[in-house]
DNA sequence: ACCTGAACACCGTTCAAGT
DNA sequence: ACCTGAACACCGTTCAAGT
């Protein structure tokens, strides 16, 4: 994990590692089938940082704050996220917040049924990353020339509404995270009724 | 394409890519400025099969049309979800595809602030993929142990539904897909009213 | 203009050998 | 039980050299 928070994914190797805890790559093998073996234990390990939720409340705060919780750490772990999307949700902890979603959905009264909906459909979210795949602000990359505007005149309108202080300014990838969990919450409240 | 078509996205080496085209993998950096170029290419010609929606639908229709066209391709080609999520979405066709989404979010009357919200989130399934994290149906995995019930008592629950012939019978990822699609659908119609 | 050969610094993984 | 050294089959990329 921290050859991965300091070096990004690819950081990760055997040998590196290896060097990393003063030994031979080749030593990990005794302690470690693969890498496959090894970077699901690291996806474990990040799932392990999602804090279960406090008190008791009821069900849409307590999934809300679960959802923002994880998202917190795949902030810390940008990395996070493409690990997951490709080795997928089958570990431990993984099944562990499956386990607790489902625990607030069942108590809340939904029905076996919709809550296999709302897993699915909250499933990215749950894990704390919505894969927001359009880059608007330019945090931090290079501002990249400007597309065409005559190619594009709807994309550019609504660049224009973004860069203009107070009129798109909130736009912040939180805000545009929660603004769809919070859709698809209601869209679950209305179908539970 | 056919590489990865083929043996996944990491059979797309320049050396394997070089083989195929019957020169040696050297050359290709004659036409390409590295790998990252190549594989941007990759990602723009996998968007460039979807295509534009036919006739003069309303924009829920030619939405819907649009995120399932695209995940029919996605479909096709199992690595692109993840090559998509690795890159971004900054290239020209990708710009195509926001600028046609816009087109019909703004004709059918939505403020750009709410078209903006829409397009966070709707940005994954605009690209053909909603990070369908979790593995219902074992679908050519190995079925794996079954976790233990004592551990994920909910869990369970919902698995004895999803293979009870009739309960959940009709799990699919493309129900689902459909299902979380419809939802946010429904949020921004009423949003847009 | 386009391609090749040799080289460099990396990978994951094996296997026999050491202690 | 745990680790090492050498080896194998791969990577991406460079650079000078060929036609």
């Amino acid at each position: 994990m921290d050859l991965a928070d300091e070096g990004g994914i690819d950081a990760v190797s055997m040998r590196k590692l290896g060097q990393r805890l003063g030994v031979e790559a080749m030593a990990l093998y005794r302690h470690v089938r693969d890498k496959d073996d090894l970077l699901d234990g690291l996806a474990d390990i990040v799932l392990r940082e999602i804090e279960p939720p406090e008190g008791d409340p009821d069900w849409r705060t307590a999934l809300r704050g679960q959802v923002l919780g994880a998202r917190a750490i795949m902030v810390r772990h940008p990395w996070a996220p493409g690990l997951l999307v490709e080795r997928g949700t089958a570990g431990p902890a993984a099944l562990d917040r499956i386990e607790a979603v489902l625990a607030t959905l069942f108590g809340a009264g939904f029905s076996v049924d919709l809550a296999h909906h709302a897993l699915h459909v909250l499933s990215s979210r749950i894990f704390g990353f919505s894969q927001d795949l359009f880059d608007d602000s330019p945090r931090g990359r290079e501002p990249g020339p400007m597309p065409p505007a005559d190619r594009y005149p709807n994309v550019e309108v609504m660049a224009r509404a973004a860069s203009h202080e107070g009129g798109l300014g909130y736009c912040d990838d939180d805000v545009e995270f929660a603004f769809g969990l919070d859709l698809i919450l209601d869209g679950l409240e209305r179908l539970r009724g």
